[in-house]
DNA sequence: GTTCCGCATGAATCGATAG
DNA sequence: ACTATCGATTCATGCGGAA
């Protein structure tokens, strides 16, 4: 894969079972605005390309706030792009929420699912992330904003999707499905059966496969670090498993503070993350699991030593 | 279709505290193409208008079934006759989803809140209703489709909203305060449904009570759910309460079988509902509540029969 | 080593105040 | 008038310290 090398990173991950090698994967984290390091990845690399840019005038320090009247003029040109660099049979998952500008939602959103389409892209479903821990507040004529967009588009109707892996819940799956059931769910249960919650819970362990829906439960992760992800682990890895396998590729443009770069990691995908901010760019390496390191095209100095110190 | 005074009923419920009359309510069913029925309504006379139109390519006997591509011109009229019946300090709330189409989700709903805003209608918010019990099915490419649009439309940026009615339990409300109760306890509040909970724990609800979100749940308002996926009475419940007071004027232009007035009816608001199909006419009628009936232009013979038997 | 409580912290929004 | 900044409002979550 090119690279200039100076503002890149990557990682090599070699696996095996017993002593042969399975998959030979790859994180790269580049520095940089993502219309110009996207340039030169050929057409039809990714398989994935998960992402949730910039909101309207959030983000000013990094992005320069991008106002919601100049936002669809902002945004097509790079979704142009990401048209080309996704494979046929790949996904695109965009995740987005208008703002409230005197008001009104503001219609950026809207416009700009209708222009993508004019682009080539087919705009096959729109999935709700429903988030409980949404920002309080109060106000006379408006109630928390608890849900935001992640729009799916493809460039075909026929694309890969691997239901089974959402659909079979393995390892914390199921324990992620408990955990976000809803309040009012148990306290309704508790009210009206009378016998705590415990048969709302046993629906969820006794089935063997949990089916989902396009609404997605997960909490926004509070921040106990500095620069806390508004992008929680679970979704990019939700996306992840249901349109990849093992070994293909995964791109963020907007990677922020490198969860997707990192879910896909553990997922054992690759994955090419694009990240303008040199404080964001510098927490993404630092995300990434110290497995083994190699360079690309030398300047090893930069790399290495960020990589250090996360487990 | 639509004939005049033949095809309306109305129902007037006196209500009194004592034997002082307290509210005079009146439920009015029109049988006709919402559009005639409506221009002999005066301007400004709805407080709320909640509605479930045809979704496009359904209920095609009685709609004639609407193209997806001819959805938008075909329902712009009616919005802008519900603009002008609407009070300035009223909501307009249209729960619609759009359908998949080729393997594409249809924009003709973003197209219409586009054009609704030419009309001169705020696009306020929109709530997302999350449908637990959503249909079963298994395609390839798509999961169950457990969400629709609730689009909340205004006149002005000022209008009606009265947030404490449908305030819900705080989220650990149920671990902190119920877990100390008995079983016995729990057990004699499931009996007294009608009412919510039972009369010790709502004392601890009245402390603990907090705003919901724009996420509603399907279960938000507990009752008999005897009717199926399609428009469940504890949504139109939720804004009733949540956009009206008791004594306020409720309009449903598809009325559909006859949830709307039906709680309207249940929440002591007077209201209209106009249905073209005479069979779902014939089924709103027989779901009012026989409290006292009342022609409006003839024709007792069409109304009284079908509303006994139901209570 | 559990369980429990206190606390800081958000992809927010409105309304008032200031330039 | 129109934009920019600030204070007030509010609650689910996870952490750390305490019982």
């Amino acid at each position: 894969m090119s690279t200039d090398g100076l503002n890149s990173s990557s990682t090599v991950n070699s696996r095996y079972v017993g002593d042969r090698p399975l998959l030979k994967l790859q994180t790269e984290i580049l520095l940089g605005d993502c219309l110009g390091k996207l340039d030169r990845f050929p057409d039809n690399t990714f398989d994935l390309i998960v992402t949730s840019p910039p909101y309207a005038d959030s983000r000013s320090k990094t992005y320069g706030g991008i106002k919601p009247d100049e936002y669809v003029e902002w945004f097509l040109p790079i979704t142009k792009e990401l048209l080309r660099v996704l494979k046929p049979t790949g996904t695109f998952i965009l995740n987005i929420k208008e703002k409230v500008v005197s008001g009104e939602r503001h219609t950026y959103v809207l416009e700009l699912i209708l222009e993508m389409r004019k682009q080539g892209w087919l705009w096959t479903e729109e999935f709700i992330w429903h988030k409980k821990n949404c920002y309080p507040g109060k106000w006379p004529n408006r109630f928390r904003d608890a849900w935001e967009r992640c729009l799916q588009f493809n460039k075909n109707k026929k694309f890969n999707m691997y239901q089974e892996s959402v659909m079979v819940p393995m390892g914390n799956w199921a324990e992620t499905r408990l955990k976000n059931l809803s309040d009012t769910d148990k306290t309704r249960d508790e009210s009206k059966v009378g016998s705590g919650f415990g048969k709302n819970i046993s629906n969820w362990l006794d089935r063997d496969k949990v089916y989902p829906t396009n609404v997605i439960h997960s909490s926004t992760e509070c921040g106990n670090k500095k620069h806390s992800a508004a992008f929680p682990k679970s979704l990019p890895a939700w996306f992840i498993k249901l349109f990849t396998q093992e070994g293909d590729w995964v791109l963020d443009p907007f990677l922020g503070s490198g969860t997707t770069c990192q879910v896909a990691q553990e997922l054992s995908r690759n994955s090419v993350g694009i990240e303008i901010s040199a404080e964001y760019y510098e927490l993404a390496l630092s995300s990434l699991k110290p497995l083994q390191y190699k360079l690309f095209e030398g300047a090893s100095e930069y790399v290495v030593p960020r990589t250090a110190g996360n487990s």
